[in-house]
DNA sequence: GCAGGTTGTTTGTGATCACATGCAAAACGT
DNA sequence: ACGTTTTGCATGTGATCACAAACAACCTGC
């Protein structure tokens, strides 16, 4: 009843967490909770939250101006699928990953990954082949501009379309959990990328070549190859990051 | 207000869902929703649902002595693991999979469990090929005295038991999401296994008694080997259950 | 000064209720 | 009789509240 000022003590979020809270209304035969989930995913695939960052139920249920339900049994799902974890506390937070389960992850993404690109190389047709050749432009002129954050949106939409394409519901669902694991990190890899313009962005951009290549000739082993480079570029990134933050204590 | 004593018309289930609801009062530092989810999991898991089954959360509610609150999140949890899915009526019931389904978990749990039962044979110590050996002993004997329910379970521990030696935290939770959404699948099983003794036992026996020779001289080539030996296996059994399903129409 | 207890606040948890939706059986009109 | 409408029930959903656990700040007593 006292201090009514300063309990905004809001961290200054890298970025509005949620774009637009777009269309604050309810379509029908959508739910709330169902919202909710998806806001929160997305905002923690974007890295627009920091790792160890805990959560409140009631701060969440506030911002996504829902009640505390919907958003309980969003955060329950997210914990499930490993976006969050569950602190003894009984609350809620991003994951700080070790380096040692980020290499098992990546490890993982590789064979998964890679398996899916094998995949996509049987099924994919032309027009797919032109939708990837169109969002690889996007990614070359978010390299230009250097706008690293649509880079990485673009970067996911490339690699789940491949997903898709693959047409395995099952190792889909898989990989999307091993990216919702990962997302801890995207926040970083995000700053690194614009903080080093350049450095790493060319190989990605790359691989991405090699593999749009792989897709036209329906080389289904020169598709896993080059998924393979580009994720291990990805662990060269992380790798890099973490020497950054040892340097930086 | 009518009819009171026929609004009991509840399946015959296979065997008591929940053995004994364990210690039916909560130990101090869980939480109900936890419990829920621990004993669903264990029900699913055990093939205690049969796949198109759907579940209420009243019912659910009632049957496990609580409010439909946490039965609501542990549902919501498993729906995210696959055991259970969501219907666009908003309900939750047991998958049914299909032919294609089945065959794309039983490739990747190739894939992934081979390569757990590989790193298993590198950090494996003699007193967890003790364990193991144990456990293999214990599935003979339900095989002598046609245990299928057993068997199953046993065959299960000896699993995951290999998976947590491979001490690859990251890879142990994408199995245990790709037993769960197997789990439809168990109840069939044990009935085939109960209704044809010894038909593919001996076959499963051999198996893991080549995995723990495997084990024994530290080779991990040989024990993935093996692995996929095991799932091939399986993968016969649910094509032979298939056959019997449509000779069943 | 400092260990240990106390109090107040925050936060997750579980129960209950009102409501909307979906479904199915009954009722109705043709 | 048959297709359509209505009614009633079953069920998921979301909001609200009371409570307990966890945490932090404060206080007390040595």
């Amino acid at each position: 009843m006292k201090m009514e000022a300063a309990k905004k003590s809001r961290k200054p979020l890298l970025a509005p967490r949620w774009p637009i809270l777009a269309s604050n209304r309810r379509r029908p035969g959508e739910v709330a909770h169902g919202r909710a989930y998806e806001i929160l995913k997305e905002a923690v695939l974007a890295g627009h939250f920091r790792p160890g960052e805990v959560v409140t139920l009631r701060s969440l249920a506030k911002e996504l101006s829902v009640s505390e339900m919907p958003v309980r049994e969003a955060l329950r799902r997210l914990t499930a699928e490993g976006a969050f974890e569950a602190l003894p506390n009984r609350s809620a937070r991003i994951p700080i990953l070790t380096r040692l389960q980020v290499e098992q992850l990546l490890s993982l993404r590789q064979q998964l990954e890679g398996q899916a690109a094998a995949l996509a190389a049987r099924n994919i047709t032309l027009v797919q082949i032109e939708h990837l050749r169109a969002l690889q432009n996007g990614i070359e002129q978010c390299i230009s501009r250097s706008d690293a954050r649509t880079h990485t949106s673009l970067n996911m939409a490339f690699h789940f379309e491949i997903y898709r394409i693959a047409d395995n519901p099952v190792l889909t669902s898989v990989i999307q959990m091993l990216w919702l694991k990962m997302a801890p990190l995207v926040g970083s890899i995000v700053e690194l990328l614009a903080s080093k313009p350049g450095t790493f962005k060319r190989v990605a951009l790359e691989h991405h070549e090699r593999m749009l290549r792989a897709f036209q000739s329906r080389d289904a082993a020169a598709a896993e190859a080059a998924m393979h480079e580009d994720l291990l570029a990805t662990t060269k990134i992380t790798g890099y990051w973490e020497s950054l933050q040892l340097r930086a204590r």
